[in-house]
DNA sequence: GTTGGCACTCGATGATACCGAGTGCCAACC
DNA sequence: GGTTGGCACTCGGTATCATCGAGTGCCAAC
């Protein structure tokens, strides 16, 4: 464990490095930090810090960075978790207060608004069709062989599937589907559209029968909705230019987003620095994540992705507040 | 007009600069293209295409780069639309022959296919809903004074839109609104959900008038779905690192996307070079555009955004295939 | 344990020279 | 007149070198 003098120049370091992007030196943090001591003796913490694994050197005669070890030091340090800027709560009571239209605009608009408040790319997973009830399911014709599945959850998803026939379907059938569906599925989960009993006609049958499958994704298939925001903002964050690359690469795909974000969480953690999460294209890059709840579960999450040295309390005090609000929203329906 | 030498030179030229991203001198021009003269012959040709600007050069003894004017001489003299590698176009026939699901996930994977195809960022824009017929519409609640109203279109889109309503609304009104809609609009386009006559049920009829609303936005509205795939790509394009943030800023509003493929096309170009368009922050960036047709009419747009010295020749051809496939599959149904 | 002092390190910055790709021009040539 | 070899010239890129200064590590003194 850290003496507090230490605890405090190491907090001092990853501060300055936060604000300047800069290597920080003895002398800085003698000046900065109210610890009544010279910059001599700061160096001296400091070479102890550095033999610890707290601090790194880019090269002798530089000042010194956080390694992931110091940031993490700092990030389980931060015990109040870090307050918004006053125009920022605004902003944000402002948006939940306008936030109206179906579960799909708002979980993006979502990732535009956390995306905004912390400069940084944000990322929100929709809660799992799985846990909400159905409201309304209906097969409607499309071509002479294809259909669509459409389901209304009670949380304000809408699901839909295709479905393709092998032999033509008649409107007839498709209404019958529709209210044989409606009738079985209503109340609950998409999961037990498998489980609807047969109508006794058979071409009906095989039209429920592909609905409830063209709308049931299996849990463990990562078909997660995912939205993603301000991914413009990892190349503010980085200057080399192949860096920036990579990470908008792995940005694009959404399966490792969504791994990364569910791998995070099931450490437990929150905050995910560097090396911690495996990834070695994002090893320069930190997640902290934060799930939602509705009505008291946890239903999806919401992320956001910065460089290493991002500002922690104040990025992680807007995903705190922005879950929380998001979770209040969706629970109200 | 430039004489047939001239217009060979210049062709090498942004040839050249495309492969290489390098100034292309007279000694490589000599060498590379089949005109039997010396370089001393090319220097005097090249003076004279930079007077009347075509070329530029970065610096004094550096070799010519193309200007817009010269890229829009090379694309303007590209009759035969170029051809796919055939390793390509097996890519999109496989492409196509698997794209099912909903339009929205064929539209979605569209974007990708396109970037994989052209190593640049794609836009395909949705065909607006005006243009479809309605199949099915539907009147969901989810909590005391909010719904949802669904509709499904002919083409595969499903529409969505929150109502709220000022006093609790039961089960059956809802289910007397969708009835009503149903009867009314089906076969119809959305525009006409503003005219649908009344029940005579002054509640049933709020419910309608609100899901009218909420499913109809007007044709001027930007409310165009669009999708982009691979805007990770213009890193890659580019190499220095503030001309990449500006893009991706760019790309990230849907709306200016939209109004720069829409500018092009009134100007009836599917080429638009450099400054050719209005956006400072794209004058480095050129556009290819393509509307697709569904059933012999134009229904939505697809382009591809890359650097203004990418690669015309395939992206043109590779737009204009997925535009055909695309335009095709969204036909049949 | 703390501190001022000091030698040392090493990246950043800037000046200088050099190289070479490429040009423009010109006189000669067909 | 168009073409060409020759040649002086330009100028960005690279390498070399010296300098500067921020910052360190260490040590002797407090």
């Amino acid at each position: 464990m850290l003496d507090e003098r230490k605890a405090a120049i190491l907090r001092a370091v990853v501060q300055g490095y936060i604000e300047t992007a800069q290597p920080v030196g003895s002398a800085v943090i003698a000046r900065a930090a109210d610890l009544a001591v010279s910059s001599a003796t700061i160096r001296n913490e400091m070479a102890v810090l550095e033999r610890d694994g707290y601090l790194t050197q880019p090269h002798t005669s530089a000042g010194r960075i956080p390694t992931d070890k110091g940031y993490r030091f700092f990030v389980d340090s931060l015990t109040p978790p870090g307050l918004l800027a006053p125009a920022q709560k605004v902003q944000v009571r402002d948006f939940f207060a306008k936030a109206h239209g179906a579960l799909e605009q708002v979980l993006h608009d979502t990732s535009q608004l956390l995306a905004n408040l912390t400069h940084y790319a944000a990322v929100v997973i929709a809660p799992p069709a799985e846990g909400a009830t159905v409201r309304s399911v209906q097969v409607v014709g499309l071509g002479p062989r294809t259909g669509l599945a459409v389901a209304v959850l009670a949380n304000g998803a809408v699901e839909k599937g295709t479905i393709e026939f092998d032999h033509d379907v008649g409107e007839e059938r498709m209404a019958a589907a529709t209210a044989h569906l409606s009738a079985h599925l209503a109340g609950m989960t998409l999961a037990a559209g498998a489980r609807v009993p047969a109508t006794g006609d058979a071409d009906t049958d095989a039209v429920v029968l592909a609905a409830g499958r063209a709308l049931h994704r299996d849990p463990g298939a990562d078909a997660d909705h995912v939205y993603l925001g301000g991914a413009s903002r990892m190349a503010a964050a980085f200057d080399a230019v192949d860096t920036v690359r990579q990470i908008l690469g792995v940005l694009e795909q959404e399966y490792v987003v969504v791994g990364l974000l569910r791998e995070v969480l099931d450490r437990g953690m929150s905050v995910s620095i560097g090396g911690e999460h495996g990834d070695p294209p994002l090893s320069e890059c930190s997640v902290i994540v934060s799930p939602y709840l509705v009505e008291g579960e946890a239903a999806g999450t919401i992320g956001v992705l910065g460089p290493t040295r991002m500002n922690y309390p104040q990025a992680m005090a807007a995903v705190a507040v922005v879950s929380q609000r998001l979770g209040r929203r969706l629970s109200e329906g």
